[in-house]
RNA sequence: GCCAAAGUGGCGGAACUGGCAGACGCGCACGACUCAAACUCGUGUUCCUCCGGGAGUGUGGGUUCGAUUCCCACCUUUGGCACCA
């Protein structure tokens, strides 16, 4: 008797083998298509979670049917180790962050060899390596030398329980909590390292040479914020004793809007509070009152400050500023509703044609004058409900007045378009594109990271540490507890070094960076882990880049997944990189949640652990569940009874190949029939892979595993018909559950070691191809008959069949047909 | 408020270009095997039904011979953004 399917004694067997025999080593053939396919690194938090199988395994699936298809595929696998959590964990149990993540490292590594994944374990990148970061540090400097890296003072966000400050896409949310702890951010005026990621806003919206999920782009899309208008230069008048501000020189204040076209409405003028320009315009008599809402405005965190909500507040400060385009004198305010952290954090105020404007100015009874009117429509500035922003004709606009303007934005707005002209002709003002994007904070106030390779030095300021003086080892012996404050400031001696410049005493920056930084390149890192000329051997790139398939969650949309298209552009300005992208397509994953429907996690005990499925079900199982039980874009809640079916569809498989017996009877055309499902399920299963749908892969696989019983049954067995079935299945099986089609391949079947070497069957469209159809017949759209015909019956054959059917006929009920539609090859709608 | 995605049996989901709605699986019911249970195998499983059929893919309309699929309006859920000038 057949032994019975074991897939723990199967499993470890055959992933010994292949790491043994290095079958998915992927080395530079330039003989062969390529194909580097790429997973989101993990971060080693200690144990593998179902998301991390959720994600993989499908990934590895597919690369496996890229591999049979005839690519040389690469597919790495490393760590994100640096960050927070190493040392979170460390405080807690007393253990220093490196060996707390290499303990991680080592213990994760296990648990991803049991997914029976086709890792390069070669290409591991391990990002709080020396070596790894030491090229970290390298793409810093090279950033620094092309001025794109730039160290300034300005409010940051900082998280109060991770004592540190964040990238502006680390803070998410209405209450801006911290991405990593929830814990809402606040504001502190620090100077910090920035990358110019807004340098490149522009290429960053152009997704026009990737295949990336609309999701996604439409998300980094918003995200960036790009705004068309134009910016005019008002004039601040400086302040006079007698009032209504003195002639003279007066400062340039500049303004962005989107309206333009509203520039004749504009009748009053809003500053930041934190605008520089303040204390030079507020005159004598408003000084207390704007000192005063300054500093409240200072006190109050971003969520109060930016509640949308709540009544619009300000201050008069006396100055008065010239509006260019009729030299009106309008007054100028601070309110906290103009961000400093946006466009020139000063606006132009047109309270008849803006909400936010219109707001203020009834609240403190500010003038309202219109300048777009719907046509039969008339305005008056003392009365109207509300702030009017829909399309008219613009009136008390000088020579504009009559000039349509439209619901569209900027250029193609023509009443926008032609103020632009005029502005830019008289030097007023130009076209002026603004986005939402900041630059990329990357200092963070923690020890578990790579050093910035910078030096201070009093005399010549900052300067990068020369290359080959890199890495900047980070030092071992720290009190890495957190302060607020960089650990590294408080080591004895590390900080100490000498200029690079003069020679003379310098001072190491203390920060670390932000582990964004580590994971924009690392797909670089795997081609050449341990190159020590580089960040990665060219010829490596060549081959490889760019990334063909990348795979990873959502959640990375607006955090990662812009860093690392950003520093790709970057390091193609600076010479190192190459092409317009780093990731030719992308696919999200969702997320695998618990079976009470929530996202998973300790504290509601609804944590499902891989470890503890494999023991039970083993490896393949467990693939073919995640795969099948979901949309893998979608994901959705685990279902423990679920997992029962794959389970039973693998030892059904198990059964069909070890205990098949001779037929009893055969069946008349049964291998005909058997060879069409068999290539009609293939030529599925490939779409499917094509088209990452893999729920449909294993619900085929299913289907057809129950045809072939049936076929069993019919007699099929020991026909060349039978035993192509059981060469195909076991190929299309291989992505999807490696272990057992390998061990039915080489153990049951008797063929050579290894089916993952072997190609991926052909779809013989002839045996795909039905001959007998069953023609639908409908009657006013309706299904009334289902009649077998010859597959390639001709039209007016076809028709008759079905006017000729007695169910038709019945329903027709005697009446002439008025049309008889003819759908070739799916049915025949009689309508009467 | 703005932007995006999604609503299909008891449940997860399938239906590729407008053409048989509910593949595949879970669950459930019945039967076989068993002293018994589990496993396994078989049959059935959208709802209503006078067994002829009728209704049915969030709701209401529209286009069409024909709509889960296309168009319009609305409802619900999820995600993102939110005083961004």
């Amino acid at each position: 008797m057949a032994p019975k399917y074991n897939p723990t004694k199967i499993e470890p067997k055959w992933q010994s083998q292949w790491k043994k025999d290095g079958l998915y080593q992927a080395d530079v053939d330039p003989s062969k298509p390529k194909f580097y396919a790429l997973t989101m690194l993990p971060y080693p938090s200690g144990d593998l979670h179902i998301g991390h199988w959720y994600a993989m395994t499908p990934s590895d699936a597919r690369a496996r049917y890229m591999r049979m298809k005839g690519y040389n595929v690469m597919f790495p696998i490393g760590f994100d180790s640096f960050g927070l959590p190493a040392e979170n964990a460390a405080v807690k149990r007393n253990t220093h962050p490196r060996e707390w993540t290499y303990a991680n490292i080592e213990r994760m590594r296990q648990q991803l060899s049991s997914m029976g994944a086709m890792w390069d374990w070669r290409r591991e990148a391990v990002s709080s390596d020396e070596k790894y970061y030491h090229w970290t540090q390298y793409y810093f400097s090279q950033l620094y030398k092309h001025g794109l890296a730039y160290r300034k003072m300005s409010p940051v966000d900082f998280c109060p329980t991770c004592n540190t400050t964040l990238a502006r896409e680390q803070v998410w949310g209405e209450d801006r909590h911290c991405e990593r702890c929830e814990t809402p951010v606040i504001k502190k005026d620090l100077e910090q390292w920035f990358f110019s990621t807004t340098k490149y806003a522009e290429e960053l919206l152009d997704f026009s040479p990737i295949d990336w999920p609309e999701r996604v782009q439409t998300l980094q899309t918003n995200w960036i914020g790009r705004s068309e208008g134009a910016s005019v230069i008002f004039t601040a008048l400086p302040p006079s004793p007698n009032g209504r501000g003195a002639g003279g020189e007066g400062f340039p204040m500049e303004i962005f809007t989107t309206r333009p076209d509203t520039l004749w409405g504009a009748t009053f003028m809003v500053l930041a509070p934190e605008h520089p320009l303040v204390d030079q315009i507020t005159t004598e008599t408003q000084r207390s009152q704007v000192e005063e809402y300054k500093s409240q405005a200072a006190r109050q965190s971003d969520i109060e400050r930016e509640a949308t909500d709540k009544e619009k507040t300000g201050v008069f400060t006396g100055g008065y500023a010239v509006n260019p385009v009729n030299n009106a004198r309008i007054p100028i305010w601070i309110a906290d509703y103009v961000l400093m952290t946006y466009g020139t954090g000063a606006i132009m105020a047109v309270p008849a044609h803006d909400e936010r404007d219109f707001a203020f100015a009834r609240y403190f009874d500010l003038e309202i004058i219109p300048v777009i009117q719907p046509e039969g429509e008339s305005f008056d500035g003392t009365t109207m409900p509300e702030a009017y922003i829909g399309p008219g004709l613009m009136i008390n606009s000088a020579q504009f007045n009559g000039t349509a303007v439209t619901d569209e934005k900027g250029r193609k707005n023509p009443g926008i378009s032609v103020v632009i002209d005029w502005l830019e002709e008289k030097g007023i003002g130009n076209e002026s594109i603004n986005y939402r994007l900041r630059d990329w904070l990357i200092s963070r106030q923690r020890y578990w990271g790579a050093p910035i390779p910078m030096v201070w030095c009093d005399t010549c300021g900052w300067n990068p540490v020369p290359d080959d003086q890199l890495p900047v080892v980070l030092p071992d012996d720290v009190e890495w507890r957190p302060t607020g404050e960089s650990p590294l400031k408080f080591h004895p001696t590390w900080s100490k070094t000498t200029c690079p410049e003069c020679g003379g005493e310098g001072q190491r920056e203390t920060d670390t960076m932000d582990t964004f930084m580590c994971s924009s390149w690392y797909h670089l890192r795997y081609l050449s882990p341990d190159y020590d000329k580089g960040p990665f051997d060219p010829e490596e790139y060549n081959y490889w880049m760019p990334v063909d398939t990348y795979t990873g969650g959502i959640e990375h949309a607006t955090m990662h997944l812009i860093y690392t298209r950003f520093f790709h552009k970057a390091g193609r300005d600076m010479g190192i990189m190459k092409g317009p992208e780093p990731m030719a397509q992308l696919r999200n994953q969702g997320m695998v949640l618990g079976e009470d429907g929530e996202k998973m996690s300790k504290s509601r005990g609804n944590v499902i652990a891989p470890d503890a499925l494999v023991n039970a079900y083993g490896a393949d199982t467990i693939r073919a569940y995640l795969m099948f039980f979901a949309r893998w874009d979608l994901g959705g809640p685990w279902d423990s009874q679920g997992v029962g079916g794959p389970a039973r569809w693998l030892k059904r498989v198990w059964t069909l190949f070890t205990e098949t017996t001779k037929p009893l009877k055969v069946s008349a055309g049964v291998e005909r029939e058997l060879r069409r499902k068999v290539h009609q399920t293939l030529k599925r299963v490939t779409y499917d892979f094509e088209q990452f749908e893999f729920n449909t892969i294993v619900s085929s696989l299913m289907e057809l595993l129950n045809y072939m019983y049936q076929a069993r049954d019919e007699g099929a067995v020991g026909t060349p018909a039978w035993d192509e079935a059981l060469d195909i299945y076991l190929r299309m099986m291989a992505p999807v559950t490696p272990h057992v089609a390998e061990e039915l391949w080489v153990e049951v079947l008797g063929n050579s070691y290894s089916i993952h070497n072997q190609p991926w069957p052909q779809v013989d469209e002839k045996a795909a191809k039905v001959d007998e159809i069953a023609l639908i017949v409908q009657v006013n759209g309706k299904l009334r008959d289902r009649i077998t015909v010859h597959a390639d019956i001709n039209e007016a054959d076809a028709k008759q069949a079905a006017l000729d059917s007695e169910a038709a006929q019945r329903f027709m009920d005697g009446k002439q047909p008025r049309k008889v539609i003819y759908v070739p090859g799916r049915l025949v709608n009689i309508v009467v």
